[in-house]
DNA sequence: CTGAAAGCGCTTACAG
DNA sequence: CTGAAAGCGCTTACAG
């Protein structure tokens, strides 16, 4: 027997809807009723239905986490963040892939969205900086947050960290190691980031009155095969630069691989630096210097925006727009003395 | 407003209740009533809630899949594969943690799953081998499938491939390859699968006349710090062995970074392989010869079981017990060609 | 083949 | 501070 609000209200002694004002934590209880209640909540080990719940009121306790490649291991440290938070909370997580390339995707999203009354959606990148898809979950009147988007910083809370001046300060990293030619990889021009991470390095570079070669500065796609032709492309010439900032760690995987293969010392003939900190780039040899992302905590900080009653209210309250700090972390892939330690 | 069933049955000229029929694809309705059902339920774009169905009926269309560690490289390929399969299906997939540190945490999961009436639930090692967790979704009356399970086969349906098979197969590979001295690295004993894989690798030593060697077989965890550790175990001996197999690639990752630091090539040196198909391996350099698992496909398999309505009457059936193949995947860090090539 | 009634287990709105 | 009634939007069990 499963048992029902029914059963402990009956048991306890009051009325359903005493029962449900305790599980709710709502005020207007009298402490004597609050505690015969819970005990027999404990006694019967009473668990509210959570469909009943859901479709009785306006709440779920569910969040959605869009994603559009689950894969990547971007997407891994941003669900386990959510997830714990969600845990706290007493929220679930649904994940809901958004197949971009199927003809109906929208359709089949909004339909999602309508059947599920999920409580809030979260969205990273590059879902959270595609209109079509924000519209959607608009139409649905879906509050939702967005993670590290590119811009569009009125459209909905976000949380997100300064990727122009964390890529400045791995540039000046790279100068104080005495670099001055130093070969950029820019990444997908899609993503709002990538003009970010560009204008970071270049205003480091002006900041030390160093020149940006126009010939050593590449367009990427953020994908291995790309830091691969790139990183040819820099390193085969003659007068290669003594380092190469790639936008981020998979770019930066195929400058690496480039360099074993030209058997060139990494970071002795060539230092490379990354960003995003990918499970990769601590799994390369030697790790790769890159920019730690703080994504379980933006993920965290997504549900708790979601989860605050008045992001509905007042979404456009500035504590829903959150910027958290990055870090540098320094490891052999520019850094000899770190090389040596390893 | 939203669109409800009473809705469409007004407009349609029909009942709830074959509105219903309709939706649920049930025998039984003649077909211009269906037709005119379909008709309406497009031009109102019906959605059926998913919470009122799942209160009044038995069936949540939600799956769960079981964590321990999310950020686990493993985690990734599962959860795409058996998401991409809820959605063909329709259903949706929630994801749930459970923390076997906290000391409530089976009253938590039992909590959960009273709370959320899912149809079934998946579980990966280690928590698949967890007796206590398999016990808590048995109490609670949930069918669950054990994707890559060690043992206990009698007690679920599950989904999993040859561990001895595959770890004998790489293990012919090396020997193939002239290898005659293999150091071999164990995984974490409390895995079912290290010691299959152990079982292979003697087997395909014996089966070849080749004698192992204890001083070469090394106990690790599957993390790279014992790969690291046990690595420069095997790898500083004045014998050392030509070849190191390890049980995963984590480990293998880690005798790889020992190997570039005593500067030894590979595979000219010193062979490693690897077992997983991890994202690292493909990013080490060399990448790491290693075994691809089907994740994605045996996640695909385990939605494919809970969501057939077989499963719950007759679980004992051989069709909800599968075996799927496996892959060997030469690399670069045992075959001198792959390198060259690469 | 079809439908009217009852019920799933909660919460909302209202009354006191 | 508390409760009786109505309702959320479906499906089940029953009747015809």
């Amino acid at each position: 027997m499963v048992v029902t609000i029914k059963h402990v209200a009956e048991r306890a002694g009051v009325s359903a809807k005493t029962v449900s004002r305790v599980i709710n934590g709502e005020a207007h209880v009298r402490p004597d009723k609050r505690e015969a209640v819970m005990r027999v909540v404990r006694e019967l080990d009473y668990r509210p239905n959570a469909f009943a719940r859901s479709l009785s009121s306006s709440r779920s306790y569910l969040l959605g986490l869009l994603i559009d490649d689950p894969a990547s291991g971007y997407a891994a440290d941003v669900q386990l963040g959510a997830l714990m938070r969600c845990r706290d909370k007493s929220y679930h997580m649904l994940i809901e892939p958004i197949e971009r390339r199927d003809r109906d995707w929208a359709a089949a999203l909004a339909g999602t969205l309508a059947m599920l009354r999920l409580d809030g959606a979260m969205l990273t990148p590059p879902l959270c900086d595609d209109g079509a898809v924000l519209k959607v979950i608009e139409d649905a009147g879906l509050p939702y947050v967005r993670i590290a988007p590119g811009g569009d910083e009125d459209r909905s809370g976000f949380v997100r960290m300064d990727d122009a001046a964390a890529a400045a300060e791995m540039t000046r990293h790279l100068i104080a190691l005495g670099h001055r030619q130093i070969g950029f990889i820019a990444g997908d021009p899609a993503h709002n980031a990538s003009a970010k991470r560009y204008a970071g390095f270049r205003d480091a570079m002006a900041e030390a009155g160093l020149a940006v070669d126009p010939a050593l500065v590449m367009e990427g796609d953020f994908s291995v095969r790309s830091g691969l032709a790139l990183g040819e492309a820099l390193l085969g010439r003659a007068d290669r630069p003594s380092a190469v900032f790639a936008s981020n760690d998979d770019m930066a995987l195929g400058v690496l691989m480039i360099a074993a293969k030209l058997r060139l010392e990494v970071p002795a003939d060539v230092a490379i630096a990354g960003f995003d900190d990918a499970p990769t780039s601590r799994a390369a040899w030697p790790p790769i210097t890159t920019i730690v992302q703080p994504k379980a905590a933006m993920a965290a900080a997504a549900v708790d925006i979601l989860t605050d009653p008045r992001y509905r209210r007042q979404p456009q309250d500035p504590t829903f727009r959150r910027l958290l700090e990055y870090r540098l972390e320094i490891r052999g892939s520019t850094d000899p003395k770190a090389f040596a330690e390893a």
